[in-house]
DNA sequence: CGGGTAGATTGACGGCTGTCGATGTATCGA
DNA sequence: TCGATACATCGACAGCCGTCAATCTACCCG
């Protein structure tokens, strides 16, 4: 019940509205979007959403040896950038594919205009 | 001599180059990227930068209210969104006056692609 | 000058977060 | 079934950060 109502800024395709500039940020919408930007605002997760973008799959194992990071800091970020939105990953055997929503960076995108 | 290199994605008008998606982002630039996402990681903050950018010019002394912070806390997020280069300010007088800096944010949404 | 106001700085406190080693869980191959 | 692999989770530790009261500095006006 708390969260019935999200930033409109953040759902749908992303295009949405409720742009920094406009008009002053609501408290909720502020909440949200900060939420997000902290999931951006550590460079190894910037890095890590990076390889998966240009990827356009990768599993969590050819995350380690670029990133250089343990096994569980890596299963750390990835965890936060999905919670984010920003990714989504899928369980295929034993390994965990990750790709980006592409719909969310548009979403940020617009709310920083 | 440590910020001679200065990510390109941050520099220039700020439609510069590097998007996310292109290639894996590189060590320096992902520092410096985090910094600035840092900034907007923080719900005051982020209302805070839409205050100013709906506002056009904002004094500081019409910032505690709105936001219901106390003076030190909102001199410490101004400060913080001007380190990031989001804000640019003005002494006139008595008044502390901020402004955005437009091209910072396109910047942002340019490194967001 | 002197009083008042706007803002920056300092110091302190509580909470959050990035990191890793150790451990647990699921899946595959032999 | 057994060993190995990929990943998640837990616990702990160090460092960073948002917040405020108190104080300091700069500026204006009478």
């Amino acid at each position: 019940m708390a969260t019935k109502r999200i930033s409109a800024v953040l759902l749908d395709g992303g295009v949405c509205c409720a742009p920094l500039s406009a008009a002053p940020l609501a408290v909720a919408d502020a909440a949200e979007l900060a939420r997000v930007f902290a999931a951006l605002a550590d460079p190894v997760r910037l890095r890590l959403l990076s390889l998966v973008a240009a990827g356009g799959e990768v599993c969590s194992c050819d995350l380690e040896v670029p990133l250089g990071k343990s096994q569980p800091t890596i299963s750390h970020h990835t965890k936060a950038l999905a919670d984010a939105g920003l990714l989504v990953g899928e369980k295929r055997g034993r390994w965990m594919m990750w790709q980006v929503v592409p719909e969310r960076l548009a979403a940020l995108r617009a709310a920083l205009s």
